[in-house]
DNA sequence: TCGGAGATTGCGGATTTCCACAATAGTAAG
DNA sequence: CTTACTATTGTGGAAATCCGCAATCTCCGA
């Protein structure tokens, strides 16, 4: 999925001067006349960076904003906003808002902040993708799998996990050997430097 | 040290009544009447947050604040201003800015928002103490261990580190010894924890 | 009811780690 | 020059890990 500009603004003059300053930049863009057509159109594939109006008709920027948070939404939003107020951009980037910037406003600025959008979105994006096959693999893993790579982790021997969990040093060593085979990795440190980096 | 708010701002009136509001509700405040006296007060043992004025005579509340963020300061800022515009805040808040409030503003408010300053802060500082003993530590490993070190975070086994390092398989136990000693940790897991954590 | 997956355990051997005891050398500080 | 620290290596044994081969036992879905 190549990344998108996603361009919510109720104003049908400004989703066109700006799709097609983007556009000829090159930077590909989708533009939404409603928060409520853009909820419908979004999915967690989506890459690239959101450009939300703070005034709209039916659900406004900020709300649409906290609903795309809470269904796990990462995408950079750069609020846009002809009438905006200190307290405002002030609350917006606190909540998470990637940028807030005023209409009108000065082309290169815009582009250069929906470049830096985008480059964020790129990096979240990379990053996540590691972290999902460590959680993949992490789902493979049986219960008492678990149980025994959190001990491995806490750093005690196998004598002691055996004890702790009431079970023979001879079944860790073979649970011990088969999450450490699951999670693609030869040594204990290996797959802590592989969760601590995650965490 | 005990935490408090530093108020930087070359209008007596506003360190008079502000100071005057943040101890009655039982936060410690020093008042400064310009960038430059409060730099000279500033050391990094310093515990709480900072109330700056944007618009100052001299050095302005920004750039008192790129300054300080270049000196290592990790206190959380929050910016007054009473002639605000929105670019200034998103800027501000950008760059690493807690915060940014419009003169005149709500006591209650700003007090919030002080308190979770002081919060953060607190926070902070706690986690900086941790990692700062493991850099202690760190910091009293020699060459050598150092190098063992980051072979046995590899995963690497001891003969290896052997290898790789040109000497024999028992320096090799010596000095991994030694450095799980000095780092506090018995085992290779615990301290790839140790690590991974503050990273 | 049969088959597969997961949990469990034992045996025995190859490898590795962990350590105490001991010794040699170079270097920097006092 | 003496002392302290670091780096280095050896010997030898105790403890732990790693693994292949084998065998039960339970639970669950076909």
């Amino acid at each position: 999925m190549s990344q998108h500009a996603y361009l919510i603004d109720d104003d049908e003059a400004i989703r066109d001067s700006l799709s097609w300053l983007l556009q000829s930049r090159g930077i590909n863009c989708l533009a939404y006349a409603s928060a409520e057509s853009f909820l419908k159109a979004w999915n967690a594939s989506l890459a690239g960076c959101i450009l939300l109006d703070i005034r709209m008709h039916e659900m406004s920027g900020p709300e649409l904003f906290e609903l795309l948070c809470q269904r796990g939404c990462k995408l950079p939003v750069i609020f846009l906003t002809g009438h905006g107020d200190v307290p405002m951009a002030v609350s917006a980037l606190k909540n998470g808002a990637f940028d807030f910037v005023e209409k009108p406003c000065n082309d290169n600025e815009l582009v250069t902040r929906v470049i830096e959008a985008l480059k964020l979105d790129e990096r979240q994006r990379t990053e996540a993708t590691s972290a999902d096959s460590v959680n993949a693999r992490l789902g493979t893993l049986t219960t008492r799998e678990r149980q025994v790579m959190d001990l491995v982790l806490a750093g005690k021997l196998n004598k002691v996990i055996a004890d702790d969990l009431q079970i023979s040093m001879r079944t860790v060593e073979v649970h011990r050997s088969n999450l450490l085979e699951k999670m693609g990795v030869r040594t204990a440190i290996e797959l802590a430097q592989m969760l601590g980096a995650k965490r």
